[in-house]
DNA sequence: TATTTAATATGATGTTTATCATATATTATA
DNA sequence: TATAATATATGATAAACATCATATTAAATA
């Protein structure tokens, strides 16, 4: 169906045009969970590609290395999460950050059994170990959540940037410590103080 | 001068009682530093040695695993920190908790430049990738920091253990996330948006 | 169905690294 | 100063792993 043609000889395309780029996101979203859960060292290439049902054989037709495909999921899960992919029309600002703080400060997120976890509260420390590539999309991923967050609180509310940064801190902070927490008593008990915390400092939510 | 009697001879000891014991410190104490810059998997056990003028050979005298000096050099960088070794009848508990925040959101924590940097705010996600013990040691850590600002705050004020969490939870998420930050601007911009937060939460200081 | 080529898999390599085994250095006492 | 024993250093090993080179598979067209 497609030619393309080159140097003047018609060249078959063997696979379809975005068959690359679906397996591309399959590694993306699979590594990035592997990665949260263990840290940029604490997985392999291998068990990387193995987890998404390839082998590592593949990988280098995809990245060009480890520490790329770290970066790359890192942004890839920010896009994904329900910050990211909010709709200002569908549903009234205070009530969808009200949503929003129960499902970042929620036992399942802590367990990571969310389809994307917070890579901001996931991998916090971790990302000071790579190189400032890595750093950099860490810290636009932040700045994106604040701005996000801030756009929707003032539309109802009279919170500045100062509260929201404040915000932003304890509730990532929550999740990465909840996360060392030996029970569920104890992670429902951190999760619980931030959420009437966040929800009164972004006007009593 | 000092003799044991052991199966009924005189054994003589080459080294003083403690001489094990301070350069058990030394380790403890500089790998800590290394630790918290690098994480468990980004430094190695040649570095943490050299990093105190030994070489890895020393090293299995003193531990049995990488894990283990991993698991003590937190635990020692806790007993270090200016909050663990707080005197109550040095200062007024108000002062003192204001001093505790400028110190602990301050720019050269976040750098890493105060002779014992915070394991909870350096290491918050890296713990999660090791065994159970650790981060045992690491839950530790953070409810001691709990009930020692605890003590100290209802002292004069009269918030309850859901205030002290949502303040530890925030002061330390505003370090972590601080050192992931590109600038020395942005840096100070949460760090101040943090203090001020903590300073309001903790009965105005 | 044959051909072409992209996608994926398998095999191989060189390096890094935790840990072990053994040798050397150091120092408190006799 | 000689001795004994601890502390430290050096040498060796085996496993793990990122990456490269090469082979196989599979799918779109003719």
């Amino acid at each position: 169906m497609i030619n393309i043609i080159l140097n003047n000889e018609a060249v078959t395309m063997p696979y379809t045009k975005d068959h690359k780029n679906k397996t591309r996101e399959k590694i993306l979203e699979s590594s990035f969970k592997l990665f949260a859960l263990k840290g940029f060292e604490g997985v392999t290439v291998n068990e990387l590609m193995k987890n998404c049902g390839l082998t590592r054989g593949a990988f280098y037709a995809h990245f060009s290395s480890k520490a790329e495909l770290y970066s790359e999921s890192l942004k890839f899960a920010a896009s994904g999460t329900k910050l990211a992919s909010f709709k200002p029309e569908d549903i009234p600002s205070k009530k969808w950050l009200a949503l929003l703080l129960d499902e970042y400060l929620s036992l399942e997120h802590v367990r990571g059994e969310h389809t994307i976890t917070c890579p901001l509260a996931f991998l916090a420390t971790d990302i000071n170990m790579q190189d400032d590539e890595i750093k950099s999309a860490y810290s636009d991923v932040y700045y994106g959540m604040n701005s996000t967050i801030m756009k929707y609180a003032t539309s109802y509310t009279d919170c500045d940037q100062h509260d929201i940064l404040s915000v932003t801190t304890m509730i990532i902070g929550a999740v990465a410590i909840a996360r060392t927490l030996p029970d569920q008593e104890s992670i429902m008990a951190l999760l619980t103080a931030c959420r009437r915390e966040a929800g009164l400092k972004l006007g009593g939510i």
